[in-house]
RNA sequence: CGGGGUGUAGCUCAGUCUGGCUUAGAGCGCUUGGUUCGGGACCAAGAGGUCGCAGGUUCGAAUCCUGUCACCCCGACCA
């Protein structure tokens, strides 16, 4: 390819509203240009690459045995009125209302398709003979994703890959789990990410396995908790440390101290002289009677955020709750010195739970908020969750249910109950920097931002059952097909990759994604010479397989140097006056130093075994 | 959805507070000619803008007012 008959708009200049690394790159080399907010146009390099990242998905989707189809970006409204995400997902799904046909308003753009592929089994898989299946796509999704950011990382419109795999047995549907795992591992590595592959929350799906493949990085919108020694790897939503040890010390009488509008926890500890993780933390929730609500969304669950398939939103029973919900109020404990995740506490608790307004604390505590305690509340409350670090904790501090007073010595068992109907003790906090490993190692748990680029779901039977796709077993016995799902963001996968590979002067593709493998670069294209050994070398390198890039355009050298650093093409051949004159071409590793001379000759074979190299690193 | 911010040339921005001194500007990029030629050159001459849009105030609006749209950032949300 001639670089002066090609399309890389490449600028100087840093766009104003791009702050991910990632995000500027793919401006500057000319691999995107943002159409709308959270739009955006793959122009022909950016393009490029993406077309070599499906090419590895596609071929290690196919090597692992799934097979590929393509459903619809048009979807009907009535098959997520069946699963009922219509009434859970309205502000993910893109409804075409407001078009002046009839016809339109019965659509939706999908944003995942578990419907689409469990309608898909409903008319075709009848049969346990049938089973296991694995099918996929790489298809467009679309999401009304409230704010895009960070160039490709969050966008309306992006590229999955989807596959979704039907059991009649759980074993089936673990040993295919496994199966996506290791391809999972395979395409990442090829993709040449820094991956790690984290346990992930299952949502209200509950108890089944989900893992999503993080790559560490600043840019990324997801934290993970990963243990010094590499034993444990986390979502920090699900995240987890060792169990706390029990408390030693005897216990100490309860005294109230007087805090004058010392409500918050860094304010209360200097006028206690305790330390954060002497306090406790009492937070008060309320709740609508009914079934929890579904847990968070994954991005990349094929049916949640933008890499995973279909791990959507099945609604609630819509049954459940209706007359007169009454409000419940709920309370939990944690330690001063953590934070509580709800995630954990909804669970805990069986309910979706709403920080409770001062009002209601008010009239809870009979104090201002702020002086929150748990002695003596258990009896006004339907629920009280103590975080197990709490449970254990030995002449603690807190609120006194008395405006501008704490109590100190609250021994948890003697002040407010560790057992009964209403009590529950579990994980309900956030791991910190620094917590114990949960293995047993004890190695400390250090906090990462992460960017999740695929994401793989045990869905069970949520939206088999749903729209009734059911086969008959050997029995004869209708049952429904048990799922998985496994998601990919494509796009993301880029922008991880830049991410992970760049320097101040550009991106640092790894081989198998660069948009080119090579790139020859002419130093003086009015030069007989140079251009005659520039065009040979191009020209052989073609022919050998290569995906090369001639700069043959008649600009300065520090200018073409500049936009070869910029978009990153991992191999540099210079054909220069000079280079000739020493002896041979110059062949340079992107984001390497050192530039050493070859001759002519030599140079496409050495650079052809330099590309096949790369690639088999990693493909290992 | 809450809070904040920005819309002026393909890109990055000045001018807006204090309406008229601008025939709407600069740099980058683009066109033409010349010089230069191994790390984003220089000189000269050009092309390019309904100042987001719609109303309003005014003798006069990029500038003031109202509305609206778009985009960005923080947060919320994200089976």
């Amino acid at each position: 390819m001639h670089w002066r008959n090609y399309f890389i708009p490449t600028t100087k200049e840093t766009p104003k509203d791009a702050t991910a690394a990632s995000h500027v790159l793919m401006l500057r080399a000319g691999l995107i240009r943002q159409l709308a907010a959270g739009v955006y146009t793959y122009l022909p390099l950016g393009f490029r690459c993406l077309r070599k990242v499906e090419r590895i998905v596609r071929e290690e989707m196919d090597r692992a045995g799934a097979i590929e189809l393509r459903m619809p970006c048009l979807t009907p409204l009535s098959l997520w009125d069946e699963s009922g995400r219509s009434r859970t997902m309205t502000d993910v799904l893109l409804r075409l209302d407001g078009a002046v046909w009839d016809w339109a308003a019965g659509l939706v753009l999908g944003p995942t398709h578990e419907e689409i592929i469990t309608e898909l089994a409903r008319a075709y898989l009848k049969s346990y003979k049938q089973l296991p299946i694995n099918l996929y796509q790489i298809q467009l999704k679309f999401r009304g994703e409230a704010r895009p950011k960070s160039g490709v990382l969050r966008t309306r419109e992006f590229l999955m890959k989807d596959a979704y795999s039907f059991h009649d047995c759980k074993p089936s549907l673990d040993k295919e789990y496994d199966n996506m795992y290791a391809a999972y591992c395979r395409i990442f590595a090829r993709s040449g990410l820094p991956y790690l592959a984290v346990e992930a929350d299952t949502g209200a799906m509950g108890g089944d396995a989900s893992h999503e493949f993080m790559v560490l990085t600043d840019a990324g919108e997801d934290r993970v908790a990963v243990s010094a020694n590499g034993d444990y790897a986390a979502n920090l939503e699900r995240a987890t440390a060792a169990p706390p040890r029990e408390g030693e010390a005897p216990a100490e009488p309860p005294r109230e101290v007087h805090t004058p509008n010392a409500g918050r926890i860094d304010e209360v500890c200097p006028v206690l002289g305790l330390p954060p993780r002497q306090m406790i933390k009492t937070l008060i929730y309320t709740a609508t009677e009914g079934p929890a609500a579904a847990g968070a969304a994954r991005n990349l669950a094929p049916g949640a955020g933008n890499v995973a398939p279909g791990a959507g939103n099945v609604a609630a029973d819509p049954r459940v709750g209706r007359g007169a919900p009454r409000k419940l109020r709920i309370v939990a404990l944690v330690r001063g010195d953590h934070e509580i995740n709800e995630l954990k506490l909804n669970r805990a608790a069986g309910l979706t739970l709403e920080l409770a307004d001062p009002e209601t604390i008010e009239a809870l505590t009979g104090a201002k908020v702020g002086f929150a305690g748990p002695q003596g509340l258990i009896d006004r409350i339907d629920k009280l969750i103590i975080d197990r670090e709490v449970a254990v904790l030995r002449n603690a501090a807190s609120g006194a249910n008395k405006t501008d007073y704490h109590v100190t010595g609250v021994n948890p068992g003697r002040d407010f109950p560790l057992s009964g109907d209403k009590v529950v003790v579990a994980d309900i906090r956030t791991v910190a920097e620094g917590d114990p490993s949960p293995t047993g190692s004890g190695s400390p748990l250090h906090l990462r931002t992460a960017i999740e680029v695929g994401h793989v779901f045990k869905l069970g039977t949520k939206y088999s059952a749903a729209l009734g796709a059911v086969y008959l077993d050997q029995n004869g016995k209708a049952c429904p097909l048990i799922m998985g799902c496994y998601g990919i963001g494509l796009n993301r996968i880029l922008a991880a990759a830049i991410e992970a590979h760049h320097d101040d002067a550009g991106i640092i593709w790894p081989m198998s994604i660069a948009p080119f493998e090579v790139l020859v670069l002419a130093l003086d294209p009015r030069d007989e010479e140079v251009m005659r050994v520039a065009t040979q070398i191009h020209d052989e390198l073609a022919a050998a397989g290569i995906d090369v890039l001639f700069d043959d355009r008649d600009e300065r050298a520090g200018f073409k140097f500049k936009d070869a650093d910029l978009i990153g093409i991992p191999l540099r051949v210079v054909v220069g006056k000079k280079s000739l004159t020493a002896g041979g071409v110059e062949v340079t590793e992107r984001g390497k130093e050192g530039k050493p001379i070859m001759s002519p000759a030599s140079v496409v074979e050495q650079t052809v075994r330099r590309v096949r190299e790369e690639l088999a690193k990693l493909a290992r």
